[in-house]
DNA sequence: ACCTGAACACCGTTCAAGT
DNA sequence: ACCTGAACACCGTTCAAGT
């Protein structure tokens, strides 16, 4: 007889996956170990075989979050480079302020950051001028918290502003 | 003979002064309703007399540390324009994205906006155009969540460059 | 009017036990 | 090795009761 397959064995995609299902279903406030378990038709505990604890499982979470972003194909480097910022924000958009802090050295903030660096480079600036551009740049795109009675295109607005401000203050070998 | 004054009734002004002291000693985390009526020498309940829930009483808090921000006076309206969003980070930068959605509509926000507007207003820029960028620069200096190894400057690098690029594309009368 | 006290429905996490 | 189950120390908040 064929074993009940909703009863396989836990592992880390598996949980990861149900966690980014609630999240994306009803938000990071509706997550709780407790809510996962039940998820996972699973008690409580079992969860901890995997992780350490729900830190290290939301940081699971957020990184596969991120790779889901696809990256954008723009020749222009400047629209690859918004475009990214624009795909990052609704990403990572609602990780909270202690999370965002490690993003850049996960897996999936590597990947980015090396898309971002690769249109910069392309831009005419170095390594360094690249690194200071990008961490402004994705402060803002995630960080923006939205403001009620904002208009449709103020995020974008600001990040225009930023694009320009940022990339003709920075030392170009172009 | 005297009443005790640590036994004195609780008011709004008391709590709220409560609750930036845990707030400001311990962070946001460490902030609880429990937490907060033991400091006060008195029931979790008690508080509920004056605030309907926890929301309520964070949104009193986060207004009067906004409140506490002294509104600078340089001369130079871009300086003045740039000190003020640097205090703003200080006393808003920790509230949640929540909470920093309905930030411009309270008293300490709207005290915030019109010297914002102010110094704007100084610049040549008319209303609306100094709403979008004052947006996007407080949204900037509160959002800015900080990267593991920013440099010191490194916020203050994206506020010039943002106040930069807002201000040079707006429409202004000067 | 103002505060108490118990209670309810939640949390994250520990620990010892089961299989 | 992997999951259970009870337990601990917390939450925010309700409700009825005390003074």
């Amino acid at each position: 007889m064929a074993r009940d397959t909703s009863q396989q064995q836990l592992s880390p995609e598996r949980i990861v996956a149900a966690a980014l299902a609630i999240v994306d279903a009803h938000g990071w406030d509706a997550f709780s170990m407790r809510k996962l378990a039940e998820e996972l038709d699973v008690w409580p505990m079992a969860v901890y075989r995997y992780f350490r604890d729900k830190d290290e499982l939301v940081d699971a979470v957020v990184a596969a979050a991120a790779g889901r972003v696809e990256l954008p194909d723009d020749v222009d480097w400047r629209a690859r480079l918004k475009a990214l910022l624009v795909e990052a924000r609704t990403a990572l958009g609602t990780i909270d302020r202690d999370r965002s802090h490690r993003a850049l050295d996960t897996a999936a903030g590597r990947r980015l950051t090396a898309a971002a660096h690769a249109a910069l480079a392309e831009a005419g600036f170095d390594r360094r001028a690249a690194d200071r551009a990008w961490r402004a740049l994705l402060g803002y795109a995630i960080g923006y918290p939205g403001f009620a009675g904002d208009r449709r295109d103020q995020f974008e607005f600001g990040l225009d502003g930023l694009l320009d401000g940022v990339l003709v203050r920075l030392p170009s070998r172009a």
